[in-house]
DNA sequence: ATGGTGGTCCTACCA
């Protein structure tokens, strides 16, 4: 089994780079972060063309949207609310073999990170409470795999200067604690990191404001995929696209791949 | 300390 997750930020825009991506990859599950797309507008055609017959949409107009695509059916699709706002950040699936696979675009949370002065952090905080509530709800299942932009280096390495960033949203101890939270009470494992080892840079974002992402590679991991313990000795490879960033029109997220043995 | 770029949809808002 070969999955990928991306922030592709406007599947419309960049049907052309997933086509590619696709083809390169060959992945049997795709789930995709900021699709930016209502569900009427969807372009299921085209997805079912790359060889996707079954999807689940989660749209809404203009911004956040997840996806996931696949070859195998779903046996059972649930997308979930979260923080009350109906803002289109989570998909989960069931495939066939009982797999269950939930895709969250995890809010990014503004500038300042202070939940008092700014409502985006308050709202990346509690979206994170949610999440640990969730699982701790199905801390028995097995067979689960999480994936996403969760807009959050949680390790050292996994931001271009640990001392710079602890002030900076997507780094700050109270995200990161709440985030490890999640993981631990979980028993989840960091599928990419069980192939990298933590005192290696390794990063999924480098932003657009910079002229070259390349000059100082000043990127963050933020695109995680987690997996139940029980699937720990089935991992076999995983990968994160840095070159995608290199592509005409990049997304400011590249795909992080995972094969494992279902 | 500030502003840098890009997507959506057409005016700011979000990242």
């Amino acid at each position: 089994m070969r999955l990928v997750s991306w922030n592709i930020n406007s599947l419309r825009m960049r049907l052309d780079l997933l086509r590619r991506l696709v083809k390169e990859e060959q992945p049997d599950v795709v789930c995709l972060q900021e699709i930016k797309v209502q569900d009427s507008e969807f372009p299921e055609d085209a997805l079912k063309a790359m060889g996707y017959p079954h999807i689940l949409r989660h749209g809404m107009k203009s911004y956040n949207g997840v996806a996931i695509l696949s070859r195998l059916p779903f046996l059972a699709k649930d997308p979930q609310n979260w923080c009350d706002k109906g803002d289109s950040r989570h998909g989960r699936v069931v495939l066939g073999g009982d797999l269950d696979l939930q895709n969250f675009y995890v809010p990014a949370g503004g500038d300042v990170p202070d939940p008092k002065k700014n409502v985006k952090f308050a709202h990346k905080l509690q979206f994170l409470d949610e999440m640990q509530g969730y699982f701790k709800t199905r801390r028995n299942k097995k067979r689960s795999v999480m994936v996403g932009d969760l807009n959050i280096a949680p390790l050292e390495h996994d931001v271009w200067s640990h001392k710079q960033l602890l002030k900076i949203v997507s780094h700050t101890p109270v995200e990161v604690e709440k985030l490890t939270g999640i993981k631990t009470a979980g028993k989840w494992v960091d599928a990419v990191r069980h192939f990298v080892p933590e005192n290696e840079k390794l990063f999924s974002w480098w932003s657009y404001r910079s002229p070259d992402w390349t000059r100082n590679d000043r990127g963050r991991r933020l695109d995680h995929i987690w997996v139940t313990p029980d699937l720990q000795k089935d991992l076999k490879q995983a990968r994160i696209r840095r070159d995608m960033r290199s592509w005409k029109q990049p997304s400011d997220h590249v795909a992080v791949i995972l094969d494992f043995a279902d």
